[in-house]
Parts: structure tokens; sequence; C-alpha cells
RNA sequence: GCUGAUGUAGCUCAGCUGGUAGAGCAACGCAUUCGUAAUGCGUAGGUCGGGGGUUCGAAUCCCUUCAUCAGCACCA
């Protein structure tokens, strides 16, 4: 019989789906899993759809699932737990110990600690150990409800002022609560796993220095992160896995590739384009702007000095003065090596009278910049000092930003698909109303252009998701996101709609009733700069770019040196073609030539031999699928030809 | 910029507690004339990031400086 204090709870999903269970009201979590066939396996329940520790309570009928160890919310539990474990070790092996925050990221966990002496990796191994101890113990963790003053008063104890300050930080009637296990507990909201038994395979990784609570002015704490998997194995797969990251660095294929270097004799953060990546560079370049002008773009050459009261009227000087290169001072004018190219473009636009059947006038340029990025944040070509960007601004009437976001737009998602980059998210960067220092005052025209934009993304019905604080100073931003190779995620184009240029360069037009109007103003880069599209090309195809972007298109390879002059004819027959092939001519085996193109990820291999030279033919290699066998040479070179006009690797 | 780590041949790295620098790959030379991911032998290459100090003696210990890496903060 059921008792009118009893529930219903039905297993939605996963394993045991479809069960039925009738437990008395307030049964814990715990409690529910003990009782379902595969409770054990689950560190925890969903109900109704909500992610639930197992000492909570459930108080009246409710779809439930299980949350499992290997998947995303699972994994969040324990990684959280296992920062307690962090801290539960530090506090055992280090005593006198500042605990920070400790919460689960997105690959692991870390915790922000405050200690006397810098950890060693040889520290962070005994840490490790600890844990893992703790973990063997299999303590349980219980949730715990403390008022103010105990928890204050341990903490006074402890001389952990981090803590103090959190606690200060939690506004009265909020309820407080710790997780205990075995003789530690730590202020913490949860969730947690059962006990540290549940948590799977851990790994300290690296320590690193972190601001406390994300404020440079603020002193800066230890920061120690680590990972934890369900099995040993799927540890193991993680850590091989970022093995393999390393290999696709860009900074690692540039200098084996011969792309680009950096020289301590030129300065930090000032790349030296290689002819390889210069060619890769080159091809990038004429490709945009030959896409750019077919569109209606018109491309100009400006300077890349700049006068400061340039800046100063364009409102960059106030927010970015600190990252540019300090001002020359010469003849009657202060100048500025120039970190964009927006005032420059403004210049462009005023150079001449702009009725509205001029608009949109769009200016485009591979705009080369300097900015003073701060040495720490240098990162091969990924962050630098020095860069060109694929630039441009269009100035249109209000009445045409839908239009013109759209070609932008659909500009963008054709050179993705040129450049085979397919998966990528829509963002749309809003200001932080309540951070008065980065944003330009003028709640009106930011609610106006706001909505602007997010009307365009939805006629377009683009997928996007919005980021409150990541817009520009002077308006928002349809951002384009990217998950490298490394997993990180980074902008590559963008779209902005500005308002307030054009009326700090008093920008205008002559309406068709004869008035002077504003014209609005989109900024927008496709392929981002030069620099940071290389970098993420290389982590994206680990070197082995589409055959069209490649800086040797074909390597020919004489079987023996009776053949080099058979090679060269066909380097010249493709030269002449614009395939862009060299020949290697050293007196190496044949099986050596290719292990080195193909190290070098050339795309294709011509090998050439007697039976070739006889046939007017070549043998054909593709990367990453071996040998193809003999064909016409100008069979090969026309094929080749085609998916380099094409942008589009074929299969042969 | 901040915290920590690292810096040895073009590249990847070895060199224990101080005793005077080594390997593989690459380069170059010679032999070989080769059929689809490494032919053999040989040669050359380093004031151990720079500067200062301790010491009879420093790649090794200390100080300082520069650069790089991880992360933080920043990213128009």
């Amino acid at each position: 019989m059921t008792n009118s204090t009893d529930i219903r709870l039905i297993v939605t999903s996963g394993l045991d789906a479809h069960t039925e269970l009738v437990v008395p009201q307030g049964e814990t979590v715990g409690g529910v899993l003990g009782r379902l066939p595969h409770g054990v396996q689950a560190v925890a329940l969903r109900v109704d759809g909500v992610v639930r520790e197992v000492g909570c309570t459930i108080d009246g009928n409710a779809d439930i699932a299980y949350v499992m160890p290997d998947e995303p919310d699972g994994l969040a539990l324990m990684r959280h737990s296992a920062a307690h474990v962090l801290a539960q070790a530090l506090v055992r092996i280090y005593g006198d110990v500042q605990l920070g925050i400790g919460p689960a990221i997105e690959e692991g966990f870390y915790y922000d600690v405050l200690l006397a002496e810098p950890l060693s990796s040889d520290a962070l191994a005994s840490i490790e150990e600890e844990m893992q101890r703790i973990i063997a113990e299999d303590v349980p963790i219980r949730r715990r409800v403390v008022s103010r003053e105990e928890i204050v008063a341990h903490y006074e104890a402890r001389g952990d002022a981090l803590k103090l300050e959190l606690i200060a930080g939690i506004p009265e009637g909020v309820e407080l609560t710790v997780y205990e296990q075995g003789e530690f507990f730590d202020l913490c909201r949860g969730q947690h796993v059962a006990c540290t038994g549940r948590i799977g395979a851990i790994k300290l990784l690296h320590t690193a220095g972190a601001y406390w609570r994300g404020d440079s002015k603020r002193p800066m704490l230890q920061r120690i992160y680590g990972t934890a998997f369900a099995t040993p194995q799927a540890l193991a797969d993680h850590v091989a896995w970022l093995e393999e990251a390393k290999q696709r660095d860009h900074r690692k294929l540039g200098r084996e590739l011969k792309w680009f270097t950096f020289a301590g004799e030129v300065g930090q953060g000032l790349p030296i384009w290689l002819p390889r990546g210069a060619t890769v560079r080159r091809t990038m370049e004429r490709y945009i702007v030959d896409k750019e002008q077919s569109l209606g773009y018109e491309h100009v050459y400006t300077p890349v000095l700049g006068s400061v009261a340039l800046y100063q009227q364009s409102g960059h000087w106030d927010h970015y003065a600190d990252n540019m290169f300090p001002k020359m001072d010469m003849d009657n004018e202060s100048l500025v090596l120039r970190p964009m190219n927006c005032p420059h473009h403004m210049m462009v636009y005023k150079s001449d009278l702009r009725s509205y059947r001029d608009l949109p006038v769009r200016i485009a340029e591979l705009g080369t910049m300097h900015r003073y990025e701060y040495s720490g944040a240098l990162t091969g070509l990924h962050r630098v000092r020095a860069m060109t960007l694929n630039d441009a601004h269009i100035f249109c009437r209000p009445d045409q930003i839908k239009d013109e976001c759209a070609r932008v737009i659909s500009l963008i998602q054709e050179v993705y698909a040129d450049f085979g980059i397919d998966a990528y998210r829509f963002r749309l960067s809003y200001r932080d109303p309540a951070n008065t220092e980065k944003y330009y005052p003028d709640d009106a025209m930011w609610d106006t252009s706001q909505a602007m934009l997010r009307e365009v993304v939805e006629q377009l019905g683009l997928e996007y998701e919005e980021a409150i604080g990541e817009a520009a100073f002077y308006g928002p931003k349809l951002d384009v996101q990217i998950m490298t190779a490394l997993r990180k995620e980074e902008t590559l184009s963008t779209v902005q709609l500005d308002f307030l240029l054009p009326q700090k360069f008093d920008l205008t037009y002559v309406d068709a009733d004869g008035v002077k109007r504003r014209p609005v103003v989109i900024h927008r880069g496709v392929i981002s700069t030069m620099e940071r599209m290389t970098a993420f090309l290389l982590e994206h195809f680990a070197g082995a770019l589409p055959t069209w972007l490649s800086p040797v298109h074909v390597r020919v390879i004489p079987v023996s040196d009776a053949f080099i002059d058979d090679a060269q004819r066909v380097v010249d027959v493709c030269t002449a073609q614009h395939v862009r092939a060299e020949a290697d001519v050293r007196n190496e085996k044949l099986g050596y030539k290719i292990r080195h193109a193909q190290q070098e990820r050339i795309p294709y291999q011509f090998v050439i031999g007697a039976r070739e030279r006889d046939n007017a033919a070549v043998s054909v290699r593709k990367r990453g699928q071996g040998e193809i066998g003999s064909m016409p040479m100008a069979d090969a070179i026309a094929r080749i030809a085609d998916e380099i006009a094409r942008k589009r690797d074929g299969s042969w």
C-alpha cells in the first residue's frame, strides 16, 4: 500500500530507465540510489532535471536520472571534491595554509592558496601522494549548516584571512554550509560526491600565480591545477591528449616548418615571416583582397603612424594609451605607432563629401598595427606586438545596417568554408552596464545598437550566445568564436556596430532631403590578423593546411641523380601553371626524401624515374594517403591546379 | 606587468653532490645511383642566454639582467 506521505519517482533515462520507485517523502538521494539496480554506479541524481548530491532529500514526486561519474555533471562534482581533497592535503602537509577558492573547471579543478613557500614539482608530487591517501581512506563527505559565528571563529583561529573575506562577502541571512571530510572541512556551497573514495583518478598538473579575486591590484596567490577522471584510463587518455596537443603547438610547428621565427635582436613579440610562412600569408592576403574587392570593398593604404590627437579624438587614447608604444614628439606633432586602423579609415571617409546614394562605403585595408602587449601576454604568433589585420569599416545609413551585417556574415561563412573551418559559434558581446569605466556612457546608444545587432542575428536564424562585458568601448560586437585544436576558445572574426566614432569624427552624408545626417560604422575583421590566423591554421590542421594554402604544393623527387634534370623540368611546368613546386635534388634515397616531404606536410609528391621520363608521366603521392600511382604529368598538374582554384582538396 | 619554472650545438636533449662539455637529428664532405616514410663512413659545429660574485677551479653555488614557458591580469 502506498502511504500518503510516500512519493513516486520515475527513472526517465540512462541505466534503469522506466524504473518506478515509491519511497517515503524526504528520502535522500543516497537512499534512492541504494534502492535502484545500478544506483551504486551513480555519483548523484538529476531530480526533475536538477543535479542533487547524495545528501539531498527528495520531497515530492519527480522524474529522476543517474548522474554518472563520466558525464560532465558527474565529473564536475568529482573535480570539486578533488579540489577539497587537495586543500585537505595541503593543510596536512603545510599546516598554515590560507585557502582561497577551489572550483571545478572545464578540464579539471584548481585551488588558490596562500602559502609561505613556492611549490616545486617535487612538492606537487608529494601533495598528490597525500591526496591519493585521502582518497584511499574513503572518508564520507558531509554537508553541514554552520552559524556565522562558528565559521568565523574557526577561520580566525586558523588565521585564514582569505576565507574570512569570502564569508564577509556573503550577505547576512544566507545559509552558510561547510563540507566535512575527516578532520578537514571547507566553506562551500557544494555539491560533492558522497565520499573521497568516489573520486576516480587524480593528477596534479602545474602551479601558477593568480590574483586574489581576479584583481590585479590584489595579492597573488599560488594556484594549483589538477584534474580528475572517473577511471585511470580516462585520466591517462587525457594526459596523452595533452602530450599530443603539444605537438600541434603553432610555435613548435612554425619552427619545424620554417614558417616564422622570433629574434631577440629584433625584439619581443615581433615576428619574422620566413619564406614558407610568407607564402602562406601572401596567399591569404591575395585571396581576401580579391574577395573583398569583388564584394564592393575598396582597399586603401594608410600609414602605420598617426597623431596622438587622432586617438584622443577617437577616444582610444583614454582607453588604451597604456597599450600603445610611447609617443614620438617630432617637429610640431606627437606621433604613435597606430594600434588600430579605425581613425585612419574615418579620414578616408571624410576625404570626400558623401551622398546617401554613395552609401554604403566599404573601406578595407590589410592594416599593419603595433600594440604594446604586456610581456607576459606574448605568445608565439597568437599575441604579438606587430600585426596585420584584415580590417574594414563600412559606412552606411541606418536602414542599411542589417543588410550590411548580413553580407559580412555571409562573407565570413564563405571564407571559413574555403579555409576548411567548419566548427564555429556566434557570440553577441554586450557591455557590462555596471562597468562604467570601460564603456562609453550613453545608455540609449547601447540599448539601440545591442538590440539592432541581436535582431540581425535572429533574422538570419543564426544560433548565438550572449556575453556581457565583452563589447568594445564604443559598441556591441558579433564575435565568431572558434575552438582551437588546443581546446582554447578564441575570437577569429568580429562584426562591431559603432554609433560613437561617427559622432566623434563628425561624419556626415547628405540625405535625399538635403539634410546632413550621421552614418553608422560597422567595424569588421574576417580573417583576423595574419598572425593569429596563421597560428590558428597551423594548430587546426597540425601543419597540414589545405593544398591551396600550403606553402609548397608539390615536391618533385627524382629516383636518383640521373633524373635531376627531368625533375627540374616538371617543376618548371608546375610553376608555369601557378602550382608551387620544388625538386629535392639531394643525394639521398627515395624513401628518405619521401619521408622528409611527408614531415614537411607537403600535399603532393611526384616521383620521377625512368618509367615516368619515358612516358611524360609522374608517380603521384598524396599527403596522408600514400602512393596513388603513375599518371600523365599534364593530368596530375591540371588536377592539382583545379584543387587550388576551387580551394577544395579532392580524393584521388 | 605579476607569480612560478626553464635557458647547454640549427633542433630535441644528457651532463649526480663544483674538476674544464656529450648524443641523436639537421648541416657539410666522400662513397653509393638507389622505385614510394630514415644507405654507410667521415668532418665541422658550443666563451653552457648576458653580466657580476664565491672558489685553486663554475654549465654546476650566489646575485643581477635578458629571453622563453605555464597561468593570472590585459586583449580596441
